[in-house]
DNA sequence: CCGGATCCTTTTAGATACTG
DNA sequence: CAGTATCTAAAAGGATCCGG
């Protein structure tokens, strides 16, 4: 298996790259809310069913750090935060849409419906 | 957020579906390797790094209950058991290999050179 | 409105020892 | 050789309270 360092932590495939940053239960839910429009926090929190205001600030704050998305603060009162997906970030989609079809495809040929 | 049940858990989309079938540190790996041949388990354990006896075992259980794998056990002595791919588990691999291209092209844009 | 800080629970994974 | 069992450690996630 191959070995790579970022950060003084290993990888040890390409994979577990992309999950280091874009892994996890919300990023890319918060991702694919952004490909095509600026979101603010608080419409996020809504739209993301069960999500805490710790997970989605500190998926938020990572994603922003990583390059992924930008935050832009509007100083009204009260305060307004309006998030939206970076160059990169919008790299990221075609992996995520593929993932989305692949999971579709894997719940109905296991018999899944929505509830 | 759309809803869906299986095993009596919740999942919130589609992505998330996958994940708990091929997600986790080994089951990628694990499909990657066996895409193309039979592989036995000490085969397996060579060439993933850093896996213990337990997580191999536990992640190679997992995606034969789910159908991802095959299980062949050959009654020599000593014993061999050999693991192949499946139809459904050959469908994953698309979506592996396209994770692996963007995790490649993720790690050189961060400028992460393999050590 | 947007989240940071703190505390707690759950899930995942590593270490070690042992067996058919 | 191919695992299982047990225990522990670490990571991820949830609940709640508070502050600019």
């Amino acid at each position: 298996m191959p070995e790579f360092l970022s950060d003084n932590k290993k990888y040890y495939t390409p994979v577990e790259y992309v999950f280091s940053k874009i892994g996890g239960t919300y990023k890319m839910p918060i991702l694919w809310r952004l490909k095509d429009k600026i979101v603010r926090y608080s419409e996020l929190k809504k739209s993301i069913s069960n999500v805490s205001d710790r997970m989605l600030s500190k998926n938020l704050k990572e994603l922003c750090s990583d390059g992924f998305l930008e935050k832009k603060i509007i100083a009204e009162v009260p305060v307004r935060v309006e998030y939206s997906i970076t160059e990169k970030g919008n790299n990221s989609i075609p992996i995520i849409s593929a993932l989305r079809d692949y999971g579709f495809s894997l719940m109905e040929k296991d018999g899944i419906n929505k509830k």
